[in-house]
Formats: structure tokens, C-alpha cells, sequence
DNA sequence: CTGAAAGCGCTAACAT
DNA sequence: ATGTTAGCGCTTTCAG
């Protein structure tokens, strides 16, 4: 009645119930042909016997493993499992599971985890790339299995993809900042070998010229990785020049905790009110963030609903539009306890 | 040369190699006996064909997925994602390849992702249970299946778990701040129910009857969900009692977080000055938790390895010392910068 | 409505 | 050292 390692399998099954396993398997797959009574007696037997499906045999035999790959730099990335959270929610239901791996920030990682799922069949990927490279994307075995890259998209590479309007917001920052009287506004960054880092100076450059503000070489800072120290570094150095701006666009959550920690801790408090910051990122501990008037709050859970319902589409064959390149505008965040105004949010037409 | 569907076999790779599908699977497994011949030249052909191994059908066969399951009540939980990330460091490198699910705090749901990572022949599984409720893990198909809870035990459960030594952790707070000079300890903490709120508050009384220190049970907060707004919530009732202590300990990151903010901008500058934290969690944010002089970290990386290590063990068919009850002993920080003071840790016997 | 049988891609005896 | 063969558990024609 029981195999020998131990499950009943689709077979105990039919032998117990006294049908066939054709008769077991479409009960399984809620065939419609199967009178109410022999169902009713398969679903009994699979119950005493405790069965389970297998769902490897299944895959096997019907070429698909109802699985979407993961792969992402860090698992312990806030915005990547939000995102991932909002996935789950909507491919679950319908059946999917999702095998998730890290690449370690690796490019030759990322390789090895992309050949892990090929290898183990999973319908579709979604991936945050770690790096500027992408020529892995192309092999032979992906031709068949939808990709989705996500916050990142690698130049010259046809696939889908969903991102932050990155630009977008630090518009709206730059915008913020205007609005409430500043002229002179700093950028504190990371290394713009750094998708996301690049993105945002960009951006912050281009404001600034649209709003015909002065962009100061001194005050441009773009060195480092994007976090705590670097946050630090960057802040005290440009509070080090002489005839500094009061207000500083910064490109992350880190580099802003670092500044914030820096400047409450290492600031004449007459230095101290006079600094405003407009930063990316809203996380938990925004309420702490003191200095900051402006905040970009990065669409997480639309973008892990898009990266779903696109994956949906592109799992049931529908190619319609590829490569589609979703761009999802952030929220602005004004901090009104902080000294922050209300401020009318510039309208931008999407290129 | 190539299957219907698109991608080559071992059948494919036979044929063109003109070798026979057994050796092909030898070459594939590292077989010593292939002349080096003939591996070379299947090694070719597999390159040329693009071939890549079919896990699934090797799992089948086999009868292992090389696979764990995971479940959490949040994917988003950072602790969590910390821990899987150490157990993928170490779980990778041996083929392990990790199915995630998220139970969304829900037992029910709980539940039906057990049943599907069992259809999915996970080797094993690891859950941080959402509830105290633990009769659906003892189902016959799980007999086989190594099982670790993470972060909580249910209790009357024999499995293995791996898990903080809360009450340590609360024990050295509270000597902490004793050594300080505190005699008066409030608590802030979230409902008993909560698994990690019991302990919390139970070794919090522990300790302060070991240290003969005075529990007003007015101080003593207890109510609600472990959030911002609970800790923002309970530190203004406290505090809005007269003759309240100025010392306590916050049993959570969130509520710390809620309380502190609350503090910085709603109190007196002499109350804020006479205000002092020990908590637990230690996070990125920490340099802005200025009340904070102690808190306690969690041994994530460490609980990571210890639980991947176990599951190894336990894959290998060792079924020494089960169910093994890990404690693992949490850090302690001293926040110097915001007037903590060091302080000889309490040796303590594990039980 | 139900059963018989082929076969998904691979591994592992068992032969040779 | 290599080939033949029998399944792993399931789905799916094709008959009846």
C-alpha cells in the first residue's frame, strides 16, 4: 500500500480504491469525467493513505515546474523581499513556488545560481542583477524561460524589466527643495559605476538645470558605496569647504543615516538648524531622520505586483509588447514635522 | 538532436557523442570509470548541444530534490532573511537550493504551504511558525523529512530548533543598567501571546528578582502588537504616571523605535536628558537611537549557520541527539556614545 | 466514464 | 570501460 520509502503514490492509491491510475490522476486534476461516486472513493482512499502528490513526477511530465527563479544580490535587502513579498502574494495562489538565490553581488555568482535554475526547470526568473554584464542572459536555455529584471536593466539587453522612476523623483526632490527657498543644493552619492547612483545624479543634474540652479563641482559628491560611512565621509567634507549650501539631495537610505548620525552627533547645533536634507528611500525609521524635509519612497509593493502580473502573462505565452520596460513612479514623502512643505508635485511626462 | 521542446538530453548528447545515455549520465555524475577519452568528448558535445542536466528527472529518480523548504510569517522580516542568508552560504556550495514561502503570520496558511513544499519533495524545511499551534507538522509525511523551527519552539513539539537565548539577553540588560545605578526598571514590551513578548517579559522578571529589584507592576507595559505605535503608546502612559522610573527596557526593535520618537519630540528636555533605554535589536539605525545605552543583538549569522549545519547533519541520516534544542547567546552592545557604560557580563548556566 | 500503455529525462543495477 | 534495461510517479492519448 505504501512504496518503499515510505509515500503512497498515485498507484497504492488506485489499487486500494480498486481503479486505475488514469481514473486516480484525473481526480487529481479535477477532471470532469469521473462520476461523483468513484471520486468520491479515490479522495477517501488518498485520505486514509495519506497521500501526496508528487509534484516532481508531475513536472516531469508535463514540462513545467510551476516554479519562478530568484536571484537576487543580497537576500537581506529590505526592497528586494518587500518586493518579492508582493510577488508571493500574487503568484502563490496561482500555484507557483519561488526558489530564491543569492548572487553575493557577483556577477560570476549570478552565473552559477542562473545555471542552478535552468537546470532545475523553473518556468520564469526574476532577477536584480548584480552587475553592468548581462551577455549570461543570453544563453540558448533562457530562450524559453521569461526573464525579468528588476530595478536595474542592463543596456543592450532585450528583456523585460520594472523599475523605479528614479529620475522621477529626484526631481521631485530638487523641485521640494526650490520651492521651500533653497538655491544651492549639494548631492551627496555613491560611485556612478553604481546603477542606482548613476541614475540619480543624473537626474539631479538634469533638475538642476531645468530649474536653472547653480550646479557646484565642490558640492557634487560621488565617491564610495552607498552606505553609512560613506554617507558620513561625503557630509563632512562638504561641510569642511568654506561657504557651503544648507541643503543636500542624498542618493540612499544609508548614506543619509550615515550623514544623520554624523551631523547630530559631530554639529554645532547653528550648523545643525540650518541643514535640511531630501533623500531617497522612506524606511521604518524615517521618523528619526530629523534633517530630513523630503523623501522618495520607492514603489515596492506595485513593483512587485507588475514583476507578477507580467510574469503571468509572459508564462502563458503572451509576448505581447516585449521587451516592456516598466517604469514606476515613486511616492513623495513630505515631512511636515521636520520643517518640510507641502509643495506642488512638478508633472513630468514619461519619455 | 534536440527534443521537441527545445533543449537537448542525454539522449541527444548519446547519439552525437555515439556513446550510449549510461555514460553520458557517468561523465555527468563524475564517474571514475570514463576513459578520459570519451568524457572529453561527451564534455564537448554538451557544449556544442548546449545540454543541461534535467534536475527534475534526476530528482525523481533519486528520490531527493536537493532542496529545502522554507516558511516565515514575512518575508520581509529582516531577521529572517539574515538567517536564510547565512544558511544559503553554506547550504549552496552543496546543492542545496532553497523554496521559499511566506505564511503571512497566518496558521491556516501555514498549513497549505507545508502541504505544498511536501508535494514539492522539499529534503527539508525550516519554519519560523506563525502561531503556538504545531499539530500540522506532525503529519506522517513529514516524518521523513527533517524539520527545524527557527526563533520559536512550540511547545510538546519534538523537533529541533534553533533559537535566541532570550532570556539571557534581558538578564544582561537589566544588570546593565543596575550597574548603572538603576534600581527602577519599567518594562515595555507586546502581548504575552507573542512568543518572543513572553520571554522577553519573563526573563525581564526574572531578572529582577534575581537582582532584588522592585517590579511595579505599573511600569510593567504589556499590551498590544510589537510596533511603533505600541512602543510610542506605552512609553506616554508611563511616563504620564507620576514618580515613574527613568530607566527601561523595550523588549523590540519597532517598539524602541516609537518610543524614541515619540520622546525626541514630545518631551521636555529634562525628562529627555534623565531618559534611558536597553532594548532589543541592534540594527543598521542604532546611532540614531540616542536614549539607548545597552541593547542586545541577535546572533542571526550565527543562528543561520547553526540551523544549516543541523540540517546537514540531519540530511546525512544522523539522527543524534534529537530533537536538539539550540540556544544561541545573543550580543551585547554598549552605546558609549550615547552614555553607556561597560559592565561585566553576567556569567550565566544554560539550563 | 474508465483502463491500458507509452514515455517525460535520468540513474543504477546488471551485463558484457 | 561501456551498454542495456528497468523503472522513479505521473499525465495523456487512444481504446473501449
Amino acid at each position: 500500500m505504501v512504496d518503499s520509502h515510505g509515500s503512497a503514490t498515485i498507484k497504492d492509491v488506485a489499487q486500494s480504491a480498486g481503479v486505475s491510475i488514469a481514473t486516480v490522476s484525473r481526480v487529481l486534476n479535477h477532471s470532469e469525467s469521473v462520476t461523483a461516486d468513484t471520486r468520491q472513493r479515490v479522495l477517501q482512499v488518498m485520505e486514509e493513505l495519506g497521500y501526496n502528490r508528487n509534484e516532481v513526477a508531475r513536472s516531469l511530465k508535463v514540462r513545467q515546474t510551476r516554479t519562478i527563479g530568484i536571484i537576487a544580490p543580497e537576500l537581506s535587502n529590505v526592497f528586494f523581499m518587500e518586493v518579492v513579498e508582493a510577488m508571493e502574494r500574487i503568484l502563490a495562489p496561482k500555484g507557483y513556488s519561488m526558489i530564491i538565490a543569492s548572487s553575493n553581488d557577483s556577477v560570476r555568482e549570478e552565473k552559477r545560481k542562473l545555471q542552478v535554475l535552468i537546470e532545475r526547470n523553473v518556468d520564469g526568473m526574476v532577477v536584480m542583477p548584480a552587475g553592468a554584464e548581462g551577455e549570461h542572459f543570453l544563453t540558448k536555455a533562457l530562450a524559453n524561460i521569461p526573464l525579468i529584471m528588476v530595478d536595474r536593466r542592463i543596456k543592450g539587453l532585450e528583456v523585460d524589466s520594472v523599475e523605479t522612476d528614479n529620475r522621477y523623483g529626484v526631481h521631485q526632490m530638487i523641485h521640494a527643495l526650490k520651492s521651500e527657498g533653497f538655491e544651492r543644493i549639494g548631492f551627496i552619492g555613491g560611485d556612478p559605476t553604481i546603477h542606482t547612483a548613476r541614475e540619480r545624479l543624473l537626474g539631479y543634474l538634469e533638475a538642476m538645470a531645468e530649474y536653472g540652479l547653480p550646479v557646484e563641482e565642490r558640492f557634487v559628491l560621488k565617491k564610495g558605496a552607498m552606505n553609512q560611512g560613506t554617507g558620513k565621509d561625503l557630509l563632512s567634507r562638504a561641510l569642511g569647504e568654506h561657504d557651503h549650501p544648507d541643503a543636500f539631495f542624498i542618493a540612499n537610505d544609508s548614506m543619509h543615516l550615515g550623514a544623520t548620525a554624523y551631523a547630530m552627533e559631530s554639529l554645532a547645533q547653528e550648523t545643525l538648524d540650518r541643514l535640511v536634507f531630501a533623500s531617497f528611500d522612506y524606511l521604518s525609521y524615517a521618523p528619526l531622520l530629523k534633517l530630513c524635509h523630503y523623501a522618495v519612497a520607492q514603489p515596492l509593493e506595485r513593483i512587485g505586483h507588475e514583476v507578477a502580473s507580467l510574469m503571468l502573462k509572459r508564462l502563458g505565452g503572451d509576448r505581447l509588447g516585449f521587451p516592456e520596460h516598466v517604469m514606476l513612479r515613486p511616492d513623495i514623502k513630505v515631512m511636515l514635522a521636520n520643517g518640510g512643505r507641502p509643495f506642488e508635485q512638478k508633472v513630468m511626462v514619461a519619455d
